[in-house]
DNA sequence: CCATATCTGTAGCGAGCACTACAGATATGG
DNA sequence: CCATATCTGTAGTGCTCGCTACAGATATGG
């Protein structure tokens, strides 16, 4: 079997740009001119990689998500609940601010209310947001089993309250607060964790 | 002066349905066509009303704010900051998930990111967001003169954190969070604030 | 009743959208 | 070196977008 002509681009490199107009200008407000300016290819290339323009937003999401893998694990290995939740929200204030990124979290950014036709994009960033949601609440388990939570604390019920704080933060962000609010916000949040902890 | 033709359609009757089509699409998903045909009106009708697409969205806002100010004058008339939290909380859980809505806030699902000429209404809906915060900084800086709020308390940052827990909800309510799991959230919110009252 | 002013519905404008047909280029397998 | 398979760039496709020209309808002021 021949193997036809080689890729031109690199896909990862490509994917960083696109991920960046994604997040800049959410799912909608990204059109395919300025998406494929930005990975330095043209259309048919474009569409020959990643299918479509919510292909293209899978792959984006996907390298989203394993670019932050490191940090979450870094997250979920802290000492305790309540290191867990500081470190979280210290974090994604960071990089929420983080100057070499649009402002936000993509997972919020990228669309929350999508017009007809595009219906399973909000959908899609949702699913991705519960990913990290579900890996709080099992550290959160293991924190009450450990004996540094509180035998009454609700470990889901903390897990969905520091992905509430962490997607208010990103809209926040979005809108110009900089990293000082959001510091600030986050050092207010993690109280709660003191007050559920036994230490 | 001669008056011309008389109106025929309630203007405020169809800005309740832009703004259901709105924040169900965001502004960028809802189409003029989508706009018109909920409205009842013909796009010449929309245009010589409202101006442009903006111009509508603005009005819906409008209305929008208007609509809550009953509810957040009941939210701020609580006696303490704690209920005022509270109040606030649950009222958003239950707003955000009423049926009788689209889910979550349009504030928030208006649009985060927006693609190249619509740059100014995230902002928009930004402002908006912020009078809530100035309301709610101005609320639990008489707390703390009323003693109600501790005097290391600051109003600044747990205003901010309302706001920003609020705007999470708002994101979990998009992607289908029940009324039970925001309830959760503002629960745990609202400990923040026991924490910081002298009662 | 007439002149004027504004609203309404039909029909369609130019622009920009996501996407692709096609031909030339460049690799592999035989 | 040839046949095949894939990528690349040019140049579009049809469609939908926000928006509007125009003509007919309906009010007021004189």
């Amino acid at each position: 079997m021949a193997m036809g002509r080689p890729r031109e681009f690199d896909a990862d490199a490509a994917l960083d740009q696109a991920m960046e107009v994604f997040w800049r200008h959410g799912y909608e407000g990204a059109t395919i001119a300025q998406l494929t300016e930005a990975m330095g290819i043209n259309p048919p290339s474009l569409y020959a990689a990643f299918g479509n323009k919510e292909g293209l937003l899978k792959a984006a999401l996907d390298r989203y998500t394993a670019k932050r893998a490191d940090w979450m694990e870094g997250v979920l290995s802290a000492p305790t609940a309540r290191d867990v939740a500081e470190r979280m929200l210290m974090g994604t204030a960071d990089s929420q601010t983080d100057p070499d990124n649009p402002p936000g979290c993509l997972l919020v950014q990228g669309g929350l209310a999508c017009g007809t036709g595009s219906e399973n994009v909000p959908f899609e960033l949702a699913a991705r947001r519960a990913l990290t949601e579900d890996q709080l609440r099992e550290r959160f388990v293991r924190a009450k089993k450990e004996g540094d939570l509180k035998q009454t604390a609700d470990p889901a019920a903390l897990a969905r309250y520091l992905s509430a704080v962490s997607a208010g933060m990103g809209v926040m962000a979005s809108s110009g607060a900089d990293r000082e609010a959001l510091r600030q916000v986050a050092n207010v949040s993690v109280k709660v964790f003191e007050e559920q902890s036994t230490t």
